[in-house]
RNA sequence: GGUGCUUUGGCCGAGCGGUUAGGCACAGGUCUGCAAAACCUGCUACAGCGGUUCGAUUCCGCUAGGCACCUCCA
C-alpha cells in the first residue's frame, strides 16, 4: 500500500501513517453540536475528513468512520455552569429539546449531502449513550481521578497531572493552564478551576436530565467522545480528527479521560483542521460575520454578492491546505467558481476524447509542425508525462492531504486535455485511459467534485432535446449566411444563461 | 497577561536552502463570419532589519502587523 503521511498534532510533525490493524483504519471525528443551522465552519471538517476517508478507501483501507452528534451536555459560556445549548434553543423556540436536535440534525445532513460529503459509518448521539458515559464516569472514579461534589463529578486534573501529565496535546503545562483559567462564580463545587465536569447535577429547571448513581443530571461535554469512540473503535484507535478550536480543552480532556479509564491515551494520530475566517477573523455569532450554509447556497446574506453552489464551496475548501486558515471573501469564492468550472468542463471534454480514443484525429499534425519553439515543454504530452502527473497527484494527497498541490497538478492535466481537444498535442489511448482514471478516481472519487448541472436528470434530457432543435435552426441560418438570425439565437440563449461555443467539431453549449 | 501560529505577486493560495506551484483577474497573440470558449505568451512575489551559508522567500534572532487558543465554537 502507498505510504501516507499525516501531521500528528501530538508531535506537530508529519508522520508516516501506520494503522494499528493492517489494512483497517478507525477514525473518529467530532461532529456538530446540533442547536442551530449548519454554517460555513461546519463545511470545513465535513469536506476535509470526507476527502480523507475517500482517499483512505481509494488506497485500499477499510475505514470505520465515526462522527458524533452532540445533542446534550454542551453548555454555553462556561463548560460547567452555562445553560445547555440545546435546552436554551428549545426554551427560546418552545420546542422539546429533541425537536431542536432532530431539526438541526436533518439540516446538517442536508447541507453535507449537498456538499457531496458522504455519511459516516456510524453517527452516534451523546443522548443515546448516557449509560456508556455513566459507566465511564464510574471507571474514572474507581481509578481515583475524579471526585464527587454536591451530586456532580469532576475530573481531578491535579492528581492526573502528577501521574500522567496533563497537556500533552496542547503543549501546555498545568501551571500555564492554571494561569489562563478564569475564576468564575459558581465554581465552589470544584477543587480547582481547571477541573472539568464529568457529570453535572441538574438544577430543578433543567429539562435534559437522566438518573445516575450521583444525581439526576447530565454528562459533561468531553465525556461523550471518550465513551463513544471506545464503544465503536476500541480502547485504542488510529485517528481522531476535529477542528483546531477543539484541541484545548476538549481533546486534551478526552486524552485525560481515556488515560484515566483505560490506561492509554486511546488515539495514535490527532488531526486538526483549521478555521474558515471571514475578513481575517474567525466566524462567530458575536462578530456578526456568521454565514450559514443555506444562506451561502442561496446568496441571501448581506455579505454575499451572489449565491455559491455547494461544489464551489467544496472546491474553495480544497484549494487550501486543511491545516491553514482559509479566508472567505466574495472574490475568493468567485475565483473558485470559475476554477471549478474549468475542471468540470475538462472532465466533459475528456469523456468526449475517450469516446474517440484510439482514433487519431484526422488533421493531426506531426509533433514539430505545430509546436511553438518558445513554448514550454509541458505541452508536449507523452505517456511518461501523463503518468508522472498522475503520480504527483497521488504524492500530494498522500503528503498530509495536500489538496491544493494535487489540484495544481490536476490543472496541468486539464491543460493537456484542452490542448488535445485543440489538437495541439495528441494523447494516445493509454494517456486518455490514465486521465480518465485520474478524473474518475481522484477528481470525482476522492475530491468529490461533481458536475452539479448534470444532476437534473429528466429535465436535463428535455433541455438537451430543446437545445438540439434550437441549434439546428441556428445551423440552418448559418448555412444560409443569415448571420442576423444565427447571432440573435446565440444572444437570446446567452440572455437566459446558455452559452454557445462554435468549435471545429460542431456546436457546444453550457448553462452558465 | 500566558501559549502557539502566521505575514508570499492585483486577489486567493501552495512550496522549498540554489530550478515556473496552481487558480482567478489583467494585457497581447492564435483560432473564428463576429463573439465566446480553448490554447500560447506576458505579469517572477515572498513584511522590515540583522545573522548563518558559496547561496535564503525557505534556517536563526530582533522589530512591526495579523490570527488562534486560554470561555461555547468546526
Amino acid at each position: 500500500m502507498r505510504e501516507l503521511y499525516i501531521t500528528n498534532s501530538l508531535s506537530r510533525k508529519k508522520e508516516l501513517f501506520k494503522p494499528l490493524n493492517q489494512g483497517h483504519v478507525g477514525l473518529y471525528v467530532c461532529g456538530p453540536t446540533v442547536y442551530g443551522d449548519a454554517h460555513l465552519g461546519h463545511a470545513r471538517p465535513g469536506v476535509t475528513y470526507d476527502v480523507f476517508v475517500k482517499l483512505l478507501r481509494h488506497l485500499g483501507y477499510k475505514v470505520r468512520y465515526v462522527r458524533n452528534i452532540t445533542d446534550v451536555g454542551h453548555l454555553e459560556h462556561d463548560a460547567d455552569e452555562g445553560e445547555d445549548k440545546i435546552a436554551k434553543k428549545a426554551r427560546l423556540e418552545q420546542l422539546e429539546p429533541m425537536e431542536v436536535v432532530q431539526k438541526c440534525t436533518l439540516a446538517y445532513h442536508e447541507a453535507m449531502r449537498m456538499l457531496n460529503v458522504a455519511p459516516p459509518s456510524i453517527e452516534p448521539r451523546a443522548s443515546g449513550h448516557i449509560i456508556e458515559q455513566i459507566d465511564l464516569v464510574k471507571k474514572i472514579l474507581d481509578a481515583g481521578y475524579a471526585y464527587e461534589s454536591n451530586g456532580s463529578i469532576y475530573f481531578d486534573v491535579l492528581k492526573y497531572d502528577k501521574d500522567h501529565k496533563y497537556g500533552i496535546l496542547s503543549g501546555r503545562t498545568l501551571d500555564e493552564v492554571k494561569e489562563g483559567t478564569r475564576d468564575l462564580d459558581g465554581q465552589q463545587d470544584k477543587r480547582a478551576s481547571y477541573d472539568f465536569a464529568l457529570w453535572k447535577k441538574a438544577s430543578p429547571e433543567h429539562i435534559m436530565r437522566w438518573p445516575s448513581p450521583w444525581s439526576d443530571g447530565f454528562p459533561g461535554w468531553h465525556l461523550e467522545c471518550s465513551a463513544m469512540s471506545e464503544k465503536y473503535l476500541g480502547k485504542e484507535f488510529d485517528i481522531h480528527g476535529g477542528g483546531m478550536d477543539l484541541l484545548f480543552p476538549h481533546h486534551e480532556c478526552e486524552i485525560a479521560q481515556n488515560t484515566a479509564s483505560r490506561g492509554c491515551s486511546g488515539v495514535k494520530y490527532w488531526m486538526h483542521n483549521n478555521m474558515i475566517t471571514i475578513e481575517g477573523k474567525k466566524m462567530g455569532k458575536s462578530l456578526g460575520n456568521f454565514i450559514t450554509l443555506p444562506e451561502l447556497f442561496s446568496g441571501r446574506h448581506e455579505k454575499l454578492a451572489q449565491a455559491y453552489s455547494p461544489m464551489t464551496v467544496r472546491f474553495f475548501i480544497l484549494q487550501a491546505h486543511y491545516r491553514g486558515t482559509l479566508d472567505f471573501s466574495n472574490e475568493a469564492l468567485q475565483a473558485a467558481e470559475k476554477g471549478l468550472r474549468r475542471i468540470i468542463l475538462a472532465a466533459k471534454d475528456l469523456r468526449a476524447l475517450a469516446v474517440s480514443a484510439g482514433v487519431q484525429p484526422a488533421k493531426a499534425l506531426a509533433y514539430g509542425e505545430f509546436v511553438n519553439t518558445t513554448a514550454p515543454d509541458r505541452i508536449n504530452a507523452s505517456n511518461t508525462e501523463v503518468r508522472e502527473l498522475v503520480e504527483k497527484v497521488y504524492e500530494a494527497l498522500c503528503d498530509d492531504l495536500n489538496t491544493p498541490v494535487a489540484l495544481s497538478h490536476i490543472f496541468d492535466a486539464i491543460r493537456m486535455i484542452n490542448s488535445a481537444k485543440d489538437r495541439k498535442i495528441t494523447l494516445d489511448r493509454s494517456d486518455i485511459q490514465a486521465l480518465m482514471d485520474l478524473f474518475d478516481n481522484i477528481v470525482s472519487g476522492v475530491l468529490g467534485l461533481k458536475d452539479e448541472e448534470n444532476e437534473g436528470g429528466k429535465a436535463a434530457k428535455t433541455i438537451d432535446g430543446l437545445m438540439q432543435m434550437v441549434l439546428e435552426q441556428r445551423k440552418a441560418a448559418k448555412a444560409a449566411k443569415d448571420w442576423a438570425t444565427s447571432d440573435r439565437i446565440r444572444d437570446d440563449l446567452k440572455a437566459i444563461g446558455i452559452q454557445i461555443k462554435d468549435t471545429k467539431d460542431g456546436v457546444e453549449w453550457t448553462i452558465e
